[in-house]
DNA sequence: TCTCGAT
């Protein structure tokens, strides 16, 4: 028996040869719960003198105002609907890139708009042709792929799209791992024009044949570092090597992130196509500027007590606090619910369950202490968090670059205060000082003594990238020649 | 060490 979906009219021929379902569009949701999510109010100050760069030949022009994205009547309203007025600059150079069909590597700070950048023209595509063309298809195969490196930022992806797409008929499936199966299956098995998932996740439903490939024509790497590096490499490259995968030549692959080594630059080469164009906006690898940096040195003995002092003066405000192992998450959770903080924790041993319970309780307030692992450093858009703790700095300076990003989005400002134990934290020095110079911060004389003595740097290069050019003699050199100095780029515009 | 499939 054949059936097909059918989201609008049917020919009557088709009516008589076929066994036809009705699918209706999306069911009525209740809009204020679909738009109240990470409503954030934006301050475009901020914006104002940020150097963008865009590399690459035959850039096409940027954007000024959404109107210019050329977005259909339902994404505008919902755009506006969430509190968008006015795009940010990864938005105004991103949207006319993707909506012209070229790849993508963009850097930009943490909190400046990046999901956005991505989703608006990926959704605008679909509803101009993608949507309407695989209507008739027995199952709706996916068109854009879009993976992250955690459960939650995938969820939270999943949700903004959703928000987009809010009266369309694209059909977004979110799929991730610490969920039902079976459940999974049957959400996929339905169709969906967008496929949002972590990397474990889809290459199993993948694998067990649940999804088709044949349609797709976006792929889109969220904190495309992250999943590029030793952890996710295999993962995705599995992804791109999966039966029925559009070859890069074939699809439009799109990275987006705030920090972008430039050893993981020149591999983000192999899935994207030579003629990539290569966005920053600002410093690649910088902080928000927004964010207020402190760096305590203290000892591993005393950092419970640094850490109930600064408890002590935020009271209900919403703080996150990093360490560096689930163990010692739970420890410190622990230790704070002793000390009467309402605490709750998130890290990769909680059920899933818990997890997302910690973040609601995080989210409502109920608990305004949330001790994290490196799960919750990158992307969680999260709104009052005030302040970030590095209770233990991370061991590379790309993630303290995200995790102090929670804080200070969209324009709002922020706090983080790290601990630097010397015996540990040592080899950051270095790093830790460019970003926090680079972000116009001060810079403790102690620090800078424990970087004049200490040899290794935690790889941090501002601007460094690599260029992308039709021309591969040129890419080829620039290579070798890595760190260009900004005013070597085809084109700077100043905001 | 931390994420990422369940088994």
């Amino acid at each position: 028996m054949i059936v097909k979906k059918v989201r609008e009219e049917v020919a009557e021929e088709d009516m008589e040869e076929l066994e036809v379902v009705y699918v209706p569009p999306p069911p009525p949701e209740e809009e204020d719960s679909i738009f109240s999510h990470y409503a954030t109010g934006i301050n475009f100050d901020k914006y104002d003198n940020i150097l963008v760069d865009v590399s690459g030949d035959n850039p096409p022009q940027a954007i000024m105002t959404f109107e210019e994205a050329g977005l259909c009547e339902t994404l505008s309203r919902n755009v506006s609907k969430s509190g968008y007025v006015k795009p940010t600059p990864v938005q105004k150079h991103g949207i006319p890139i993707i909506a012209a069909g070229r790849d993508l590597m963009a850097c930009a700070q943490t909190g400046s708009g990046k999901t956005a950048a991505f989703l608006l023209p990926i959704l605008q595509r679909l509803m101009e042709d993608g949507v309407a063309a695989s209507r008739f298809s027995e199952v709706q195969e996916p068109e854009a792929i879009i993976v992250a490196p955690t459960r939650e930022l995938i969820n939270q992806i999943y949700l903004e799209a959703r928000k987009f797409a809010f009266g369309t008929c694209v059909r977004t499936v979110v799929v991730y791992g610490g969920t039902s199966t079976g459940y999974t299956i049957r959400e996929v098995l339905k169709g969906c024009s967008v496929l949002c998932g972590t990397p474990g996740r889809l290459l199993d439903i993948i694998g067990r044949g649940k999804v088709g490939l044949s349609k797709l024509r976006y792929l889109v790497l969220d904190e495309a570092d992250r999943m590029l590096d030793m952890g996710f490499e295999p993962d995705m490259r599995k992804l791109v090597g999966s039966p029925g995968m559009p070859s890069k030549e074939e699809r439009q692959t799109l990275m987006f992130s705030a920090t972008y080594p430039e050893d993981i630059q020149r591999m983000a080469a192999d899935f994207l196509k030579i003629d990539y164009l290569f966005l920053a906006v600002g410093q690649v690898g910088g902080a928000c500027s927004d964010v207020e940096q402190q760096v305590l040195q203290v000892t591993q003995y005393s950092k419970r007590e640094a850490l109930m002092d600064i408890l002590k003066t935020t009271g209900t405000e919403r703080t996150m606090v990093f360490v560096e192992t689930k163990r010692k998450a739970d420890f410190i959770a622990t230790f704070l619910c002793q000390e009467n903080v309402p605490t709750t924790s998130i890290h990769g041993d909680r059920e899933q369950r818990e997890r997302e319970q910690a973040l609601t309780d995080f989210r409502t307030g109920k608990c305004p202490v949330l001790v994290a692992t490196s799960v919750a450093a990158r992307g969680l858009d999260i709104e009052h968090v005030q302040h970030v703790v590095n209770f233990d700095l991370p061991s590379g300076i790309d993630e303290y670059v995200h995790r102090i990003g929670r804080t200070g989005r969209c324009g709002n400002t922020g706090r983080a205060v790290s601990f630097f134990d010397p015996e540990a934290d040592s080899p950051l020095a270095r790093s830790l000082i460019k970003v926090l110079s680079g972000a116009q911060q001060e810079v403790p004389s102690w620090l800078e003594e424990i970087a004049g003595g200490a040899h290794g740097t935690t790889g941090f290069n501002p601007r460094g990238r690599v260029f992308a050019s039709t021309d591969t003699r040129r890419r080829e050199e620039a290579r070798h020649q890595v760190s260009v100095p900004s005013s070597a780029a085809d084109e700077d515009v100043w905001e």
